[in-house]
RNA sequence: CUGCGUUACCU
């Protein structure tokens, strides 16, 4: 039962609706957990219709898990009404329960209700501080991230990163690289990320660029989202060398995968240099269905 | 074996 289960989370996390189904009808037994990979998967690809049915037909029970993934699932859509009264009629609520609502209204935008959700929990640890940072930064209420900040009763290597972007976003490009350079923690490659995109985001490509090089011999492994920074820089400025360079690179000497949003940045930046003939053989030779 | 936090693109 325990292969079965985990063979179904995998097909679930792939997102492969049809392995999903089949792994799941062909399993020998069934327990909670199987009812919970399938709800999650249902919650992901946003099937509220499939959700609802979960929810009414209460197959075989459920346990905190299922409530809480079904919360999940209406938040993300913004059905926060009906995540609320799922989340009301939970016999008892844990950490991740409370998490879940609570990032419900705050991803949606609600920073009140989130701040009246925030107040009623029971306890809190750091995610839920580092949410609600999050959410203050991303929609420019410094003040209050600031507040959340410094009563944190620690800071881990994610809130450096969430304060870095956050004065990015509200274009404090001063304040980023000081929190940059300041960090205590050692710095990851989101760090680098973020710190890529910061210049990005405030009309400074270039040096974008130049930092994702520095990232290079500082030693630290630049990830998936690192070049589909840079080829959206090289895409912007028209960087055609530089955006080929950075395209080969992360095959050859990073062993990463492009995705279907690289190729697309390569193709934009080939079809904006003129090269459209090498974009439509870019286009053809892809393992990814054109879209 | 299943449910929460940060960075990119698209929306």
């Amino acid at each position: 039962l325990l292969c079965w289960n985990s063979l179904l989370s995998s097909y679930a996390q792939a997102e492969s609706i049809l392995k999903v189904r089949d792994v799941f009808v062909r399993m020998p037994c069934r327990n909670i957990v199987s009812w919970n990979v399938l709800l999650h998967f249902y919650a992901r690809i946003g099937d509220l219709e499939r959700v609802r049915e979960f929810f009414h037909s209460r197959i075989p029970e459920f346990d905190m898990a299922s409530l809480t993934t079904m919360v999940a699932a209406f938040s993300q859509k913004g059905h926060l009404e009906e995540a609320r009264s799922v989340f009301d009629s939970m016999p008892e609520r844990d950490v991740v329960a409370w998490a879940v609502m609570f990032n419900g209204y705050s991803h949606n935008g609600y920073l009140e209700d989130a701040k009246r959700v925030f107040d009623l929990m029971p306890r809190h640890d750091i995610l839920i501080h580092t949410t609600m940072l999050s959410a203050y930064a991303q929609y420019g209420y410094m003040l209050e991230a600031r507040l959340v900040f410094e009563r944190m009763p620690s800071r881990d290597i994610v809130v450096w990163n969430i304060a870095i972007a956050g004065y990015s976003q509200v274009g404090n490009l001063t304040f980023a690289k000081k929190m940059f350079s300041e960090m205590p923690e050692h710095l990851d490659t989101v760090s680098w990320n973020t710190m890529i995109t910061a210049y990005a985001q405030n009309g400074h490509l270039n040096h974008g660029i130049a930092h994702f090089f520095m990232l290079q011999v500082e030693g630290i492994a630049p990830d998936e989202v690192t070049f589909m920074t840079i080829l959206t820089a090289c895409s912007r400025i028209g960087m055609l060398a530089t955006g080929l360079e950075c395209f080969m690179l992360m095959q050859r000497d990073h062993g990463l995968e492009p995705s279907k949003e690289h190729f697309n940045t390569m193709i934009d930046i080939l079809s904006r240099a003129g090269e459209l003939q090498n974009a439509k053989d870019l286009i053809n030779s892809m393992p990814h269905s054109p879209n």
